[in-house]
This record gives C-alpha cells, structure tokens and sequence, in this order.
DNA sequence: CGCCATATCGTACAAGGTAAGTCTGGGCGC
DNA sequence: GCGCCCAGACTTACCTTGTACGATATGGCG
C-alpha cells in the first residue's frame, strides 16, 4: 500500500507551444475569450498554469499565438482558392478570399478582438496580406494604390469590421424602446430604424443582415478602387 | 501637539459622478487605458478606491462614461460646424464631421480601444450618428441607403479605424528588416514596401501616413455611396 | 443637541498573472 | 553501474486589481 502505483500511467502527452495554442483556442472558441485564464488553459491541458511558463513567456505570447494560430486556418482555408486575378478578374478573387476569411472567424467570434489588441502582427497575417497584395498587381493595380488599397479595406481585408453596435446585447428590444421614447431628439435616426424595419420581415430591432452589410461595405470599396485602377 | 489641525482644511470638493468621469479621462489622457484603476482614478481625486464606488456603480460603468465623455466632445465639436448638406453637399458636410471627429480622437488616442470594448453603446455617439443619417438624408440618401452607408463606414463614422499593424511598437527597423529576411516567402509586400518607401521622402518604415489613408480610405466609400445616391 | 441621510473610508477577499524555488525521471560521462 | 545534470512539470506565494461589506465622518434639521 505504499505508493506504488501513485498514478494511474496516464499516458501523459508532454505539453508543448502547438499544444497549449490549440487548447487555447478551444477554451475560447468554447467559454469566449475572457474564460480563457492561464489556470483554465493549464486544466485544459491537465496541467498546473506555471507549467505553461515553460512553452510561452507569458499571456501575449498565448493571444499573440491564438492569432497566429486562426490566421494559420484563414491561410489554409484560402489557399484552397484558385480564381483567375489577371486584370478586372482580380476583384472576384480578391472578394472570394475576403469571405472566405469571414467564414473562419465566424467560427472564432472571439478572434477580431484579439487580434486589435495585438500590437505586433502575426507571420501569418502578414503572409496573408502578401497574398491579397499579389491579387492587386495581378490586377494592375500600382504598389501606390495596393498599399492604400491595404489601408481602405483595413479590417475588412481579413474578414471583418468593428461593429459600433453590437446587437447580440441587452434584452432584445429594451434598447430601441428606450430609443422610441427620445424619438424626438433622433428624428433621423428613429425615422430609418421605423422604415426599415418595415421593409425587414421579421426584424424585431436584430434588424441588421451582417453579412449583407458586409457585403456591401466590401463591394463599396472594392468598386471604388477598380474604378480607380481603370483610370490610373 | 494634540490632533487639533490633523488636516489641512483642505476645501475637498465632493466628488461627483462628473467629477469622477473627468478624472478618468484625464488618466488615460496621461498614462494610457492601461494605468486607469480604480485606485489610481481614486489617487487623482485625492480620495479611497471604495468611495468612487457611490458615484459609479463599478469599472464598466466608467468605462461607458468616458466612452460618453469623449464623444460628447466630438458633438461638441461637430455641432459648430454649419455646413450646407443639401443634395450633392452632402458629402463635404459628412466629410468635414467625420475629420472634425477624428481631430478629438487623436487627442485620446485610447478612446477608439475605449468604444468598442463597449457593448452598450453610449448616447452621445446615438446622437452623433443620428446627426449624420440626418446629413445623409438631405443629400437625398433613402432611409436603406443610409443605414447601409452607416455600416460601410464603420468606425470610421466616429473618426477611426482599426490598424492592423501598429508601426508605434517594434524599435523602428527591426520588424522591417526580419521582413526582408524572408522577402522570398513574402515577394509582394516587399516589393510594395520598398517602392512605397522610396517613392516617399523620409519614411524610415514608419511609413504610413495616417491622415493620408484615413481620407483616401473615406472619399473611397463616399465617393461610392455618392454614386449610389444618383443613380437611385 | 441629537439624529439621520449622505458621502467617504478601511478592511478584506477573490481572481488572475507570474516570480522563484522544488521535485523528478531519463540521458550521459565516468 | 553510478551519480550528476537538466529539461520539464509542480508548489508556494506574491502582487495587482476589482469590489463586497460594514464602519465612520459630516452636515443640515428638528
């Protein structure tokens, strides 16, 4: 009865950088960001938390590396892809990576917010943007006008947009009520939201199509930037 | 030698919800988002931690209120503006509020970080976009057009957008320099960074100037929605 | 002068990041 | 074979920050 079989031989997978990425990125996609604590990581893993200190430096390593880790899964995804850029057909290519980016981090709601906070940028975004900038000269477009081009799209260019409001909030209508109320001192706004709601079939004030928005931001600028190029 | 002056009768002016809201933003004005705690907040006050707490209900709450705070200044700013909105003057007037409203958020360069950490939004900003539906709307914007408009712009309505790469961090060169490294690996944006580069005077690789894209990135979107707007 | 509302403070705790030291098992020189 | 070493994991403990809870100060009023 002495200790000799102190613990089952659970077959223990050695921690590692990858490892505690990964399960970083589960704890998150499952409780949000904000669960994800280096005690809650380390149990993730079946670990104690300064265990970790051995496979990251501290914290920002870990959202540094959960960046890295979706831009990773963003530049699979979109490698995929094999759409013609020469000339006018760079705007469809261009597009089809925009979106097809947006769907990852549809899958990690998690992810825009980490990566703004991150203030040195990962490999892979950077490889990601390489891309994007490919599509633009094999559009024609000047090294000048990508690079603007970069700055127009801003977080658009990865899939997507910081959402003044955020309409996953309070309890559904409450907001708008409250709005109704002080109609008065919002003519413009109570007025659009009225009419189009009407328009909007269901819409109880979750009236906003995201990815429709999306859309039409992207497709606003991507217009403007291949007129743009036609005349450069 | 008894207590008797055990204090300078200091003529400690109460704190007040306001008072408390100020001081917040005079924090982060000085030492950044990141050194705004509650004990600090307190220290700039001349008072204890505990006593905020009777003016505002926890730290959420004044972070909401220099959300507000801030962009009650921006209305304060914008609303001397008296430009002329009418049909195709619509856009100059949008225009000069947006950059009127980025001039403030300059002045706190957290704010940006501030809003939209934020879920509820502050009613400064619901009048600050009200104001320009109502802009839009005299240009001849219909109701659709509008809110669609408000979702292109993003947050760059309030005067800001979300980089994607911070050039103020890394010292200067070094993040360049491991990126000619692997120029073979990223053979697009090295071409585009070292044309940019030359063709620009200085530019050490703080290359970007951010007024610049700001505005280019805006007159890209308005200038689409104003051709939207004609051929409505 | 005593009372109570209002405003402020002191103490204390929980959560979370992490510094520093400790234990352990397997490889390697002798 | 034997002891040393050290990578890798664990233990303890500290510090910061938000905030619950209750005591205390204050000033106006009956």
């Amino acid at each position: 009865m002495t200790a000799r079989n102190e613990r089952k031989p659970e077959p223990r997978i050695p921690l590692s950088r990858e490892r505690v990425l990964r399960a970083a990125v589960d704890v998150a996609d499952q409780g949000g960001i904000e669960s994800l604590t280096m005690r809650r990581l380390a149990e993730e893993l079946g670990a104690e938390a300064m265990s970790l200190y051995y496979h990251v430096a501290n914290k920002e390593e870990v959202l540094d590396g959960i960046a890295d880790v979706i831009a990773t899964e963003i530049n699979d995804v979109v490698d995929q892809i094999d759409a013609p850029s020469k000339g006018p057909d760079w705007k469809k290519a261009v597009r089809q990576r925009i979106l097809s980016a947006r769907e990852v981090l549809l899958r990690h709601p998690w992810a825009p917010g980490v990566f703004d906070t991150r203030t040195n940028l990962s490999p892979a975004v950077v490889q990601y943007i390489d891309a994007l900038v490919g599509l633009m000269r094999d559009g024609g477009f000047s090294n000048d006008l990508a690079h603007h081009a970069l700055h127009a799209l801003g977080s658009r260019a990865l899939g997507f947009t910081h959402e003044l409001f955020d309409p996953s909030d309070g309890a559904g209508d409450e907001g708008g009520a409250a709005m109704l109320e002080m109609a008065d001192r919002l003519p413009h706004l109570v007025g659009m939201m009225m009419e189009v709601a009407h328009d909007d079939p269901d819409s109880t004030l979750g009236w906003c199509d995201d990815q429709f928005e999306f859309e039409f931001g992207l497709d606003l600028i991507l217009d403007g930037l291949d007129r743009i190029r036609e005349t450069a």
